[in-house]
DNA sequence: AATCTGAGCAACCGCACGGGT
DNA sequence: CACCCGTGCGGTTGCTCAGAT
């Protein structure tokens, strides 16, 4: 379950994350925007990729975690059926979960059931498989044309965003809990703020703007954000 | 009570893709 | 056009816990 801590050759923090540092990285997030894990490593001491992971998988708003409903069960069967492997485009179907979090749920319980309920899934499951590789992120058509939301979305949307990302970031009624003094306001369009300012933001730029977004009130001062967090994290700008 | 085993899940790793230069 | 780099995805690992023996 808990990985232990270590580090990596450069000097990055591996293993379990620390309610601390979520509550770093949701401070972090708030301020910078989901898109933006590149600038992160500079002052975190974790690595991009494992802010990102985290944050997609746990920290996200709106995130529901375990009780898979029977209807999200079927959903999940039905488009590994269809789509084989493709977690992510399959969470983007499922508002709310990770792709990681759909594909362990697979692994532990639905991969019985598929078995069971299709005694020759392996087959059916090797085939949708193999249609499916060779087209991973080749087939963004092919998404769009499985989930018109994706269509919807995708002309209000950072071009870096990927189809799941575009659900999960840009919800309509966003709404973030408070829950253990992590982050957690209710900001209304906060998350659709920044893509709608920053409509040329360039994913290679190094002198991203942040969005002049009033940060007092989407992150107010809190005690959490002091100096313990500074000397920890790094972030010797980060006046949030 | 001690040990074994499998399930569950958080997190890491490596690769492919896409955009910039 | 080729190369580089950052990002996202899927596969896999490492660890804990609960139930069985």
């Amino acid at each position: 379950m808990v990985r232990t801590t270590s580090y990596d050759e450069n000097g990055k923090k591996k293993g379990t994350w620390t309610p601390e540092e979520d509550r770093k990285l949701a401070a972090y997030v708030t301020k910078y925007g989901c898109w933006n894990w590149r600038q992160l490593p500079k002052h975190a001491a974790r690595c991009g990729k494992s802010c990102r992971l985290r944050w997609m998988n746990y920290l996200r708003p709106n995130i529901k975690r375990g009780n898979y409903t029977k209807e999200e069960d079927d959903i999940i069967l039905k488009l590994h059926a269809q789509l084989g492997n493709r977690w992510s485009t399959i969470a983007a179907h499922l508002p709310g979960r990770s792709d990681n979090e759909i594909k362990n749920h697979w692994h532990t319980s639905l991969k019985k059931r598929a078995n069971y309920y299709a005694p020759n899934s392996s087959d059916s499951e090797s085939k949708s498989m193999n249609e499916a590789s060779g087209t991973r992120r080749k087939s963004v058509e092919n998404q769009n044309a499985i989930s018109p939301t994706n269509l919807e979305l995708s002309s209000q949307m950072s071009p870096k965003q990927s189809s799941s990302e575009q659900l999960s970031c840009y919800t309509t009624d966003y709404q973030v809990i408070q829950e253990e003094g992590i982050l957690m306001e209710n900001s209304g369009s906060f998350w659709t703020e920044p893509f709608l300012v920053d409509t040329s933001f360039s994913s290679r730029s190094t002198d991203y703007v942040v969005p002049s977004i009033d940060w007092e009130l989407v992150c107010p001062p809190s005690p959490f954000i002091g100096h313990e967090f500074l000397s920890s994290f790094d972030l010797d700008d980060y006046n949030c």
